[in-house]
DNA sequence: TTTTCGTATCTGTTATAACAGTTATATTGT
DNA sequence: ACAATATAACTGTTATAACAGATACGAAAA
């Protein structure tokens, strides 16, 4: 924890409350309770909170305060629309530049990926923090520095779903290769084909993620 | 100028600055400077600075303040490559969802596009206006309400570009029924066909104004 | 008992001033 | 005159307290 400036100090602090359920979903936090839990002054959790909001952790209303939104099927939808969005984008970039370079080094990240055991919560988290920077690796290299910062702002979000991912284990087994197959569609010199395969990657993942709603383990 | 809170205030305050070129680009602007053009204290000036920031209006270096971000053909393209991917999305969705009643919507939002005449500065600033309405039109109407927020978010950079436009004039000509053609694409029961009219046409503006940068309109 | 009014305490918002750091200027010592 | 140092004036950041508004509680009046 080697944060130099308060406003960062109370995004982590607030961040970790969200992540570990220690606030309430759907009602308005107070700014000073918040400052309490953090230790700092209301206008750095301020400064954090206008954050969380662009990072859509949490919601809010001017003059109302900030809420951890409730989730729905649609807002899942939504959000995985826009990272679907962003995301072919970047592997239509890459499939048009086409360097052998850059393939070899996403494919060896994907084999790292494909290759992690998910068997228990800390290897999950570990093959979540690997697939969120292949991702990140292939905006970087997809030329478009702005693709890759709107990326890592949405993706954060996806975190919020890792504690229900725990439950991931045997059905991962499906996946072996599954990040192998997409950089080889990706890199197939047919940006039509690179655009659908990310296009599947993504609805893969999003429907996954609604079957964990309908399950009720988002709440 | 009917804003509600002081920070609102701030923010119309320096953007106003900022497009009516007051500002100076590449340097670090003081905060303190800010307030006393917005007439507001300093933390509302941060608040809308972080606005401003996240609009990719502003660029923020931790420490050492916010500036007004020097333009590039880089920085253009990446922008304009954010926003591509959004709007494809958008083309796309409209397409699947395939609704007689929205494609009508649609298309008499772009006539009434396609028929202005852009003659002087105040029809090239109507018709700007139109534009934008149209393609938030089609992110609403979408189904994807994030779409829609995002390229909100994005589009008010365009605004930075409407006093270069202005020399549009004749140019423009060559638009007409450009944008009933798009729709026309888009419910073409087509999805392919979809995403590549839109593709083409935001293209088609970035090409614009990287011409428009070429010629150093935009310094 | 029910209604009304006032007070006390929440809420988000914002202004002031102090803190911490850097830069430039001026002053001092050689 | 030149160099080193101290001082002054900036910078972004942040803590404190006050402001404005809404809400809840309770006492007093009908």
């Amino acid at each position: 924890m080697d944060q130099r400036t308060s406003s960062e100090k109370a995004y982590r602090a607030i961040l970790q409350a969200i992540l570990e359920g220690q606030l309430p979903k759907g009602e308005f936090l107070s700014q000073r309770m918040l400052a309490s839990i953090a230790d700092t002054s209301i206008i750095s959790v301020r400064e954090a909170l206008k954050r969380l909001e662009h990072e859509h952790i949490l919601e809010a209303i001017p003059k109302w305060g900030v809420r951890i939104p409730l989730e729905t099927r649609e807002r899942i939808q939504g959000l995985y629309g826009v990272r679907e969005a962003l995301e072919v984008m970047v592997a239509y970039l890459l499939c048009l530049q086409d360097d052998p370079l850059v393939a070899q080094e996403i494919l060896e990240k994907a084999t790292e990926c494909d290759l992690i055991t998910t068997e228990g919560k800390e290897s999950v988290d570990y093959f979540a923090q690997k697939h969120r920077e292949l991702h990140l690796l292939m905006a970087e290299r997809s030329g478009n520095h702005h693709l890759k910062l709107e990326l890592e702002r949405l993706g954060l979000r996806s975190l919020l779903y890792q504690s229900a991912k725990s439950t991931w284990a045997n059905q991962v087994d499906d996946w072996r290769n599954w990040h192998r197959n997409l950089v080889g569609e990706i890199f197939s010199h047919d940006p039509a084909r690179a655009q659908e395969a990310m296009h599947r990657h993504i609805q893969h993942g999003l429907h996954h993620d609604l079957v964990m709603f309908d399950r009720g383990m988002f709440v």
